[in-house]
DNA sequence: GCAAAAGTGTTCTTCGTACACCCATGA
DNA sequence: TCATGGGTGTACGAAGAACACTTTTGC
């Protein structure tokens, strides 16, 4: 089967997908690479992807070659750009069409079984293969503009989260620090928010499997932060009786009416 | 030499650019097309584009193309999204990465020679060869995202303009009107204009090799506007002493200061 | 002279930003 | 009890939006 050619009449390059997929642990923004175990750049790390089939789309082909290569199961893909520079593969002409993708922390725990691939901290990345580090160059740029105006964010924090959660999610992506309190205005002005009733008592396990596990450690190669010493508690005390630790969920209901709305450029 | 077949082990796809040409005539925006002399789509109008040589990039297609298919030589080029649903072509497996690029009269001036290319209102574009009607929607889409953060319009108008037509520029990419005050405020206060000083009597040619050609019958395919009676005055009377129809021209080292600068996303 | 376009400033409102205190929790 | 993080409101300044009249030109 191997053995089968293809031919064409004119010179075809071949395609390839790759996706910067991002991740957050509470502290830091992560990407996930995967060693190489195949000569070129054998034993470098590089983004997951591969070579397009002729029976799907660019989009498909990238959901699944990060499936197989990491066990991740995403759909949250974003398109970043086409990479063509003609030598940027040395073993045959290979253009590559390359996305961005958010994984949350419960997508990781469902498949990273990947023995290859792990985490790096965005500021931890080593050299790349090919020329990933200008991908991944060009990703950041991308998801730091599209913060601002697209429900990035939301793709990389569990369905409930806190607003210092989200601040520490904007921070790590964008690299500054933002007040406190204004932050909070902010985001609550905009609306695409909702807030989690968390003092009905009605029933006494309803909200309780959406609450957000432990935040550290579930990005396996966290790099070494800081301050290591964050929340570890387990959620399953104190639950009744608190208003601390307000959770919000995303409004895409909301969020979808500013999109179509006059207000082009909603900004977050 | 036609003869020589391309063979590879495992199945290739075509790989194509598409580009989709924006121009502007004082009062509408307007886009290139091409009619198809061959099949598929024989006579329909489609983007200028096509496919993709070994020994360059995907931009350097882009424009050679466009130079082959109508004659215009543009170097603004911004690659809008790749396009690769399966069955997009009839005649094989084609993926094909889009672009967006600018032309000035003064660019179209130069070389509208090929036959068979011919500007659209871009109210009036007729049913595109095929995806390109939805590669068009995602163009218009990105420009109008684009322009607010990015120095497009200036790539459209002559390098000198007024405030008028720049205006008229934004209201007919984005679709709304602005307040004329409003618009001449903010447009000079994110500092990227400079006044071209018009009353200097030094040298008494200074500024006329720049000043703008007259402004209608450059686009040959105008679509008749509402108003269609716009100044046609040729430029060669009252030139000395008027401080009537100022103009400015982009700055771009003020431009680039902002880009560099702290802050991230100068709006426009 | 009349219609249409260009030029210009002020007011009000909205948004962004800077800033400080109290409470709850866990060590 | 102490250190840390979470929650909240106000005051000032900048930017955006609304708004009218005068001058010039072409017809």
């Amino acid at each position: 089967m191997k053995m089968q050619k293809y031919t064409y009449d004119y010179p075809h390059p071949a395609v390839a997908t790759d996706c910067v997929v991002f991740g957050f642990d509470g502290h830091d923004l992560k990407i996930l690479l995967i060693e190489r175990g195949i000569e070129p750049f054998k034993g470098a790390w590089a983004l997951p992807g591969g070579f397009l089939r002729m029976d799907e789309t660019a989009e498909q082909c990238a959901i699944r070659e990060l499936s197989e290569e990491t066990g991740l199961n995403l759909n949250y893909l974003k398109q970043l750009g086409t990479f063509s520079d003609v030598n940027r593969d040395p073993r045959e002409r290979v253009i590559s069409i390359a996305f961005y993708a958010l994984a949350r922390k419960t997508d990781v725990q469902g498949g990273d079984d990947a023995a290859q691939a792990k985490w790096f901290g965005i500021n931890d990345v080593p050299r790349l293969a090919f020329d990933h580090d200008y991908i991944l160059h060009k990703a950041l740029e991308k998801i730091r503009e599209d913060i601002h105006f697209e429900p990035v964010g939301f793709g990389l924090l569990d369905k409930e989260f806190t607003m210092s959660e989200l601040q520490r999610l904007y921070e790590a992506i964008l690299g500054v620090q933002f007040d406190r309190r204004n932050f909070h205005k902010k985001m609550l002005q905009t609306g695409i928010l909702e807030e989690v009733e968390d003092d009905s008592p009605t029933f006494f396990g309803k909200n309780s499997e959406m609450r957000s596990m432990s935040i550290d450690a579930l990005f396996g190669n966290s790099a070494p932060t800081s301050r290591s010493s964050y929340s570890s508690s387990h959620d399953d005390d104190c639950r009744s009786t608190r208003r601390w630790g307000t959770k919000f969920r995303f409004n895409k209901r909301r969020y979808d009416e500013f999109k179509e709305g006059d207000s082009f450029r909603q900004e977050f």
